[in-house]
DNA sequence: TCTGGGGTCCTAGGACCC
DNA sequence: TCTGGGGTCCTAGGACCC
C-alpha cells in the first residue's frame, strides 16, 4: 500500500504557522514578482479567487474584501517542508519527496502492525500538525495513482477527517465513480477534453478501458500505465529519497525581471546571479554538470510575434559546479542570444547532464592544494558556507552586483508583501520580551 | 502599468557525421 | 548525376505534474 501525504494550502499554512491571526481569514500567497496567486486559503477560494489568477485582475475584488495578500517566502516554505518531510521519513519505512508539499510513503508490510491503517494515517496527520502547525490530508491505496485519488476525496469531504483508505475492491470502485476524469493524476486539460468527448466522465469509466485503447489514445505506454494503476496494479515504484533530499536530473534558476531590460550589461548581471543560484543547488546535491543552457525571453503577452524565447545549449568538456567557470560559459552563450534593440522580460539558466564528481578530482598522489580543480572546489565550499551562515548572496559574483548608487540590481523582482523569514535568517528571528 | 517557477518525459526537424 | 540509412546533437515546443 502507498500513502500520499499532501499539505493543505501549503504556503498559506506556512504563513499561518507564524501568524496565527491569519487563521480563519481569506489569505493568498503570490508568485515571484507578485505576479499571480499560487496558494490560497479556503476562505479566499470561497471568494472565487482562482489558482493562478494574475494579481492585476484581482484588484477590484481585493478592494471589496479584506483579503490578506502575501509575497512568497521560499526560504520559509523550504524550511517548513524539510521539517514535515524529516518527520515523515522517521515515521514510515520508505519516503519519496514528491514536491515541496507532498510525499509518497511506502506502507508495505505495515498493515500487520498498524491496524487499521486509517488510525496510522490519523496519527501521522496529528503529529505533523503538532510539530509544524501544517494541516495535511492522506490518501492510502494499492497504487500511487489511487493514493492520489483517495487524497483528493479526503480533501473534498470534511466528514472523512482528512484520511481515506482504499483497501478493498468495493471501496476502490466507489471512489473511482466519484472522481471526474479531469481530476485523475496524469489527465490534464487536453486529455480531459478528449476523454469527455468520447463519453468517459469518471475515473471509473477510464479504469474500464483496455490496455490497447489506453496506449492508442493516452500517449502510449504512459496512458497504459495510468489505466493499470487505476485498476489497482502498481506500475510506479516509490522513488525513494534516501537522505530526505531529492537528486534532480536537471536544475534551473529562472526569473521574470522587475522591469523589462534591453542592455546587455543588465542581462549579464541577471545571468551571473542566476548561474550562481543554479550552481549552489548543484553543489548542494553533490553533482557536477556537463550541459549548460541559457535562455532569454521577450514578453509573451505583448505584441511581439512568437517565438518569444531564444535558447542555446553548451556541452562542457569537463563536468563542473564551479560558479565562476559556469558563469563564464553562461556569459558566452548569452552574447550569442542577445540582440540589440529588443527588450527582455525574463531569463534562465538550466544545468543538465549530471554526474557525481569523479575520483579524478581527488588526485590521490598529488599534494591536495596543488591541483587547481581542488582549490576551486575548496573556494566554492567556503563560499557556500559564508552564504549559509550570513544569508544568501552575501558573497556574490561582481557581475551580479547592483551598479554604484543603486539599491538593487535592475533585474530584481518586486516583493511588496513579503513576510520575514523567521526560521532561516538571523535578522528576522522572532523577538520575544 | 501589472500575467511564476521548477520539474519530467516526449516529439520533430535540421545539421552533421558515418 | 543517380543512389540510403542510422545515429547524435541542438533547438523548439507540447503534454503533464507541483
Amino acid at each position: 500500500m502507498y500513502a500520499l501525504v499532501d499539505c493543505n494550502n501549503f504556503y498559506v499554512s506556512c504563513e499561518r504557522a507564524f501568524q496565527p491571526r491569519l487563521e480563519g481569514l481569506p489569505v493568498v500567497v503570490l508568485s515571484n514578482n507578485d505576479g499571480c496567486v499560487i496558494s490560497r486559503s479556503a476562505e479566499a477560494k470561497a471568494l472565487g479567487i482562482a489558482m493562478g489568477a494574475p494579481m492585476f485582475q484581482l484588484r477590484p475584488l481585493l478592494e471589496q474584501h479584506p483579503v490578506r495578500v502575501l509575497s512568497s517566502n521560499y526560504a520559509l516554505y523550504g524550511d517548513m517542508s524539510r521539517r514535515v518531510m524529516a518527520y515523515l521519513a522517521s515515521a514510515a519505512p520508505e519516503v519519496e519527496i514528491y514536491s515541496i508539499d507532498e510525499a509518497f510513503l511506502n506502507l508495505h508490510g505495515l498493515a500487520r502492525f498498524f491496524s487499521p491503517l486509517a488510525a496510522y494515517a490519523q496519527g501521522l496527520r496529528a503529529e505533523v500538525q503538532r510539530r509544524t502547525h501544517i494541516p495535511t490530508c492522506i490518501g492510502v491505496a494499492p497504487t500511487k495513482t489511487l493514493a492520489k485519488l483517495a487524497n483528493r476525496l479526503a480533501k473534498k469531504y470534511p466528514s472523512l477527517d482528512g484520511v481515506l483508505v482504499l483497501d478493498s475492491p468495493a471501496r476502490i470502485r466507489r471512489a473511482l465513480a466519484q472522481v471526474p476524469v479531469a481530476d485523475v493524476w496524469g489527465v490534464g486539460r487536453q486529455y480531459a477534453a478528449k476523454l469527455q468527448g468520447l463519453g468517459l466522465a469518471t475515473a471509473a469509466d477510464l479504469a474500464r478501458c483496455s490496455d490497447a485503447w489506453a496506449r492508442q489514445h493516452l500517449g502510449g505506454v504512459v496512458g497504459a500505465r495510468l489505466v493499470r494503476e487505476l485498476q489497482g496494479f502498481p506500475c510506479h515504484q516509490l522513488a525513494s529519497s534516501e537522505d530526505g533530499t531529492l537528486a534532480r536530473q536537471s536544475l534551473a534558476h529562472t526569473r521574470t525581471f522587475g522591469r523589462p531590460l534591453s542592455r546587455l550589461d543588465d542581462l549579464r548581471g541577471a545571468v551571473a546571479a542566476f548561474t550562481s543560484r543554479a550552481a549552489e543547488k548543484l553543489r548542494a546535491q553533490g553533482s557536477v554538470a556537463h550541459v549548460l543552457t541559457v535562455f532569454i525571453s521577450q514578453n509573451r503577452f505583448g505584441p511581439n510575434p512568437p517565438p518569444h524565447t531564444r535558447s542555446a545549449q553548451l556541452t562542457l568538456p569537463t563536468g563542473t559546479s564551479h560558479t565562476p567557470e559556469l558563469a563564464g560559459h553562461a556569459h558566452a552563450v548569452l552574447a550569442r542570444l542577445w540582440q540589440a534593440g529588443r527588450t527582455y522580460t525574463k531569463a534562465g539558466v538550466i544545468l543538465d547532464g549530471f554526474e557525481r564528481p569523479g575520483p579524478a578530482q581527488l588526485h590521490l598522489f598529488a599534494p591536495p592544494a596543488a591541483t587547481p580543480r581542488l582549490q576551486a572546489a575548496a573556494l566554492m565550499q567556503q563560499l557556500d558556507r559564508l552564504n549559509a551562515r550570513y544569508g544568501a548572496a552575501t558573497v556574490q559574483l561582481a557581475a551580479a552586483l547592483p551598479a554604484k548608487n543603486q539599491p538593487a540590481p535592475p533585474w530584481q523582482g518586486q516583493h511588496q508583501h513579503r513576510t520575514p523569514a523567521r526560521t532561516t535568517s538571523w535578522d528576522e528571528l522572532w523577538e520575544i520580551g
